[in-house]
DNA sequence: ATAGGGTTAG
């Protein structure tokens, strides 16, 4: 037959053959079969034929079609060509339809076992893999160096470590104990499962190591938080022949994204170019998460922007995450809900970071917002992403909405216990946290140095210096060594008691080198003491250990303020000028009805400036009637503001206080964040405020939140 | 005839 010798060669040698041709070519073959069966014998019965039609089929329905066509020649039982089928299945993702063919098989040999072994690995279906393995051990066959890559990976997805040693004990006892890729998938599992110790000594004893032992080697150390490592392995990596590839160039741009080095960053870069591997869209995503962390966000976005298929999760994860960690809060969540818009789906890692950059932003509308989001996704019990709208929801104002998500969640860890106890720390709820840590106990949780760190902040931010006292002491219980944090929480308990000397001997037997926040909590309480000496004496370690921060210059000035040193607190003005030191403008935002309001002190920009002023005006009047008086002290010579602002004696949170309560019904609380700390007048003021509106108000300042009620603050005027 | 490594992050 003319046809036949025509057709076979090109179908069977040519490569680029479209589906449509091969579809239509094996329909046309089976309808002529029909009508001349013996014409046919010698192709139908031809292996290589049929092994190029499945090796070129695109889609399930070729396969349907060689599969039928297998049965009427009675190939059906044919090993080669039914594994051929099964791996082509697995290819086009037909994970069900491949395992029909397994099940279906008589007696599956090693190639079969491994195929459909191999399907489940690629498609993410680890414990199927293991299920397949134990089977197949069951039922006689050993495993080959062709099983464990797939088992070990699946090990490893799982996170079993048992799981992992019984395995690696199958691949000494089958013989494959210095076998490469076995070996490789072995230094991946032990820095999976977090035990880089084992996995390096697996390395060690590699000795024909290629790229891929060595990217599990790098990227191991990555994911043990441990990047400097990682970059020395890689360095070690280059002295060697093996030539790096974009795989391993990813671990690699994540280890300069953990130690935020952004001009080695660049440099391999530029190395990324002149290997060409700029368009790998993987890479792509590493170099823009690098970027967005390094504060680069606008060449991040432009990767993003590149990005060729916008589905692609991760890229906006990266870009999303580094926006939220940058300041960028408003970027990440408009960004967010472009993503929610196009019908991306997010994952538990973009819920994340998008929880994270709504807690930045600090509105509770918006925060409800996304906990609504979260609850309708399918990552409502997700352990993860409940933490961090606890932490949101704390930082956003409300510990009540932090608390449910706390009660509603069915697993909680020690992280989880660690954010509810540091959210009742920030709003000064001290006691809460102190019962929360006990439930904890009692549930069986063991506490970590974060926890701690919740528990002594609670104490301090509410003034329960015995209890704080106590706590520190329990560490020592837990083996659980304090950092600079804990003992500048310490040092805050005993300076808001008054006893700075015994604060000063405290820092001075430190066994760690007392950081920033030690002698930043030292200073804050000679602040509110009056203790000029030893507060020069702080300010100055803070000069040297951070020379750049205006905080300190401001807190200092506030020193010499308090204790009426006018001349002090004007050198301090000219020491800050002659450093080139600017003043941080000071701001407050309050949400009203679903829009956030940005006022600076002095503020005449908003339209509804007019009644505003005619509120403060108001409120002036009513605070004189009650006999009270401006600390003219501190307003004047706050350094926290601009000098004109300062002689309008009008700071942002008024002015976002004034604009609330004319904007919101009777009693409704209103939540306002600052981005400096509290001043002292606006303290007072909002305090009686609070009292002669009858309105809670809740201000968060850079270090805290003040609840505002019937004329207190949840701060006891310690902060 | 079949294989291995990587990326966001409380």
């Amino acid at each position: 037959m003319a046809l036949i010798c025509t057709i076979p060669p090109y179908i069977t040698k040519h490569k680029n053959v479209t589906p449509f041709e091969i579809h239509k070519f094996v329909k046309h073959l089976c309808s002529l079969s029909l009508h001349y069966p013996h014409e046919f014998d010698h192709c139908f019965k031809s292996h290589s034929f049929y092994a190029s039609l499945i090796d070129n089929s695109t889609h399930i329905t070729h396969l349907y079609q060689v599969h039928n066509q297998l049965v009427l020649s009675g190939l059906q039982h044919n090993r080669f060509l039914m594994t051929k089928l099964v791996n082509q299945s697995s290819n086009l993702g037909q994970i069900f339809y491949a395992r029909k063919l397994f099940d279906e098989f008589p007696d599956p040999d090693l190639f079969m076992w491994n195929a459909i072994i191999r399907t489940y690995s690629r498609n993410n279906m680890y414990r199927n893999v293991i299920e397949m393995y134990r089977w197949m051990k069951w039922v006689g066959l050993h495993p080959d160096k062709f099983t464990f890559p797939c088992v070990l990976k699946a090990c490893s997805e799982l996170l079993d470590f048992g799981l992992s040693c019984l395995v690696h004990a199958h691949v000494i006892v089958y013989g494959f104990g210095s076998h490469v890729f076995v070996q490789n998938g072995l230094v991946a599992l032990y820095a999976k499962c977090g035990r880089i110790g084992m996995a390096r000594m697996v390395f060690d004893r590699l000795y024909d190591r290629t790229i891929v032992s060595w990217t599990a080697i790098v990227s191991g150390y990555g994911q043990n938080g441990e990047p400097w490592e990682a970059l020395r392995m890689f360095d070690q990596m280059r002295k060697t022949d093996v030539k790096p590839d974009w795989i391993s160039l990813v671990s690699v741009m994540r280890a300069y994204t953990d130690v935020d080095d952004l001009e080695q960053g660049r440099s391999l870069h530029g190395c990324i170019i002149k290997m060409g591997l700029e368009e790998e869209p993987d890479l792509l995503i590493s170099l823009t998460a690098f970027y967005a962390k390094c504060g680069e966000v606008t060449v991040a976005k432009s990767f993003f922007d590149k990005m060729k298929t916008p589905n692609k999760v991760m890229m906006w994860n990266a870009m999303i995450s580094g926006y939220a960690k940058n300041g960028h809060a408003e970027e990440a969540v408009e960004l967010f809900q472009a993503m929610i818009s196009r019908n991306i789906k997010p994952d538990s890692i973009t819920l994340r970071s998008a929880v994270l950059a709504c807690a930045q932003v600090g509105s509770l509308k918006l925060a409800q917002w996304m906990d609504d989001y979260v609850r309708k996704s399918k990552y409502g019990g997700d352990i993860f992403v409940n933490t961090t709208l606890i932490d949101m929801y704390a930082k956003c104002g409300s510990v009540e909405s932090a608390r449910l998500v706390f009660d509603r969640a069915s697993v909680k860890d020690v992280v989880m216990w660690s954010a509810m106890i540091m959210g009742y720390g920030l709003h000064g709820q001290g006691w809460e946290a102190i019962y929360l840590y006990h439930a904890m106990k009692q549930e069986g949780v063991c506490p970590n140095d974060v926890t701690f760190i919740g528990l002594l902040t609670a104490c301090s931010h509410s003034g329960l210096i015995k209890q704080g006292w106590e706590l520190f002491h329990c560490m020592r219980d837990f083996g659980i060594k304090p950092r600079n944090e804990h003992y500048s929480c310490v040092v805050d308990l005993l300076g808001r008691a008054g006893y700075l000397k015994q604060a000063y001997v405290f820092i001075l037997k430190m066994p760690i080198e007392p950081g920033v926040s030690v002698w930043g909590a030292l200073l804050s309480a000679c602040k509110i003491h009056r203790c000029v000496t030893l507060g020069e004496y702080a300010a100055q370690k803070l000069f040297s250990l951070d020379p750049y921060n205006t905080g300190h210059y401001v807190q200092l000035s506030n020193l010499y303020a308090s204790s009426r040193m006018w001349d002090r607190v004007a050198y301090i003005r000219v020491l800050m000028k002659e450093k080139g030191l600017t003043k941080y403008l000071g701001y407050s935002v309050i949400d009203i009805n679903e829009k956030l309001h940005t006022f600076h002190a002095g503020d005449m920009s908003h339209p509804q400036a007019k009644e505003i002023f005619y509120e403060l005006q108001r409120q002036e009047r009513r605070l004189k009637e009650v006999g009270f008086v401006p600390h003219t002290e501190s307003v004047l010579h706050d350094l926290n503001y601009e000098e004109k602002e300062e002689n309008l004696c009008i700071h942002s949170e008024r002015i976002a206080v004034a604009y609330g309560l004319i904007s919101t019904a009777p009693r409704t609380t209103l939540r306002i964040t600052k981005n400096l700390r509290a001043c002292v007048n606006c303290h007072s003021a909002i305090k009686l405020i609070s009292k002669l509106f009858e309105r809670e108000i809740i201000v968060r300042d850079a270090n805290r939140f003040h609840h505002f009620k019937d004329g207190l603050c949840s701060c006891g005027d310690y902060w």
